[in-house]
DNA sequence: GTTTAAATTAAACAACTGTTTAAATTTGTA
DNA sequence: TACAAATTTAAACAGTTGTTTAATTTAAAC
């Protein structure tokens, strides 16, 4: 299953990436994407056969490789604490740059719609799990975290506080006085991810 | 800006927040929602004017009263922690029971497509971030709760960390064993709140 | 240069979309 | 009962939807 397209399909792939996180799939048509990629509508069903393949094929073009970055910072020598940090830091910078399909995968792959699809998906987050588990039961067992959080729950805290506030861009750019994309960004790169660590570590860390 | 709906209005108003919910916006024609309210297609547009604005509709019917039961929670005689604590029972509780409504606010208003419609909703959040703001601010004067803490970004920790679990339902159902409404239901409002509470209550006392 | 396969096109397909119309029915009022 | 207003209906509207077709162009192989 490994994403071999040609460079006709990348560039349909990219431009559905696009519209798909702005407009929502059922929001975007077949045509609205082969006119902005410049090809004939029959091309979508040619290459991919359906528009709910090219959705399919969008999904595994783009999580291909995150599997292989965690896999990665395992293996550093590092201390647990600074291993979270990193962790953190690799999502957010992850789906940051990769905003459009995390959009797509929060709205389509959430909804009841589209629930068989999932496979991919899911093997993807059983992945990311097992990584921060074994982060974890290493810094449990060397008695530096508490060892009565519920590790399966520590991923929607960090990512969902990173959705929360990216799904909710216009109200935070609003209140925080962030009127441009680099202000935006650069607040989440620093503040945003300062806040995911200092809130994990003080759940990790702190004794009642 | 009261509800005034009459009984079909909010007969139509039901079907529509299932549908939305289930299929969302996009994926919901008006003669699925008439069929399902069995009413004739004609009258969204008679009662409602169009499907645009029986989205709106919903959302007024859906968000008047949170507004209330969080200013009396204020004023109850309750230690700073123990407000947190409420609030976040008072979030999940609220939004368990109205999971259809959450759902689609959290979906369609989100997106780039509908970012006109946001009054009424921006004024809910600015609300409820006051709220919260005062009881922090009290907790700070008292010496119970540290300063270095980002006010704005613990909505996005407590409300994240709940839609993304509920987002992701199937997954967790699956991973936690919680083959039942009941058990799913149950989960929510034991383990997760209690996950949340802790969580931001280590996040405001630990000192580092 | 000829042959064969791949890529691309315009056109048509039937089904579905939100909305409007004008007629029919029900309801409330005098 | 008679009248007027509100409600409900079936039908039609003009567009859009995803997909398929058959013909044409392009590219590759020999």
């Amino acid at each position: 299953m490994t994403s071999n397209f040609n460079d006709k399909q990348i560039q349909i792939l990219q431009v559905a990436e696009t519209l798909f996180a702005e407009k929502g799939f059922d929001g975007t048509s077949i045509r609205a994407i082969a006119k902005l990629a410049q090809i004939n509508i029959a091309m979508v069903s040619y290459y991919f056969g359906s528009k709910e393949r090219l959705l399919e094929a969008l999904l595994i073009y783009r999580t291909t490789d995150l599997k292989k970055q965690l896999e990665n910072l395992l293996q550093e020598d590092l201390q647990p604490l600074e291993k979270i940090n990193k962790l953190i830091e690799l999502y957010i910078s992850r789906i940051s740059s990769n905003k459009g399909i995390y959009r797509i995968l929060h709205f389509e792959f959430s909804s009841k719609k589209r629930e068989q699809n999932l496979e991919v998906f899911t093997e993807l987050r059983k992945g990311n799990l097992k990584a921060l588990e074994s982060i974890i039961k290493e810094g449990q067992q060397k008695g530096i975290f508490r060892k009565d959080v519920i590790i399966p729950l520590i991923t929607p805290t960090i990512l969902g506080t990173f959705f929360h506030f990216h799904m909710n861009k216009s109200f935070f750019q609003n209140l925080l006085q962030l009127h441009t994309e680099d202000l935006y960004n650069n607040y989440i790169k620093t503040n945003l991810t300062q806040h995911i660590q200092q809130t994990i570590k003080a759940l990790l860390i702190y004794e009642s």
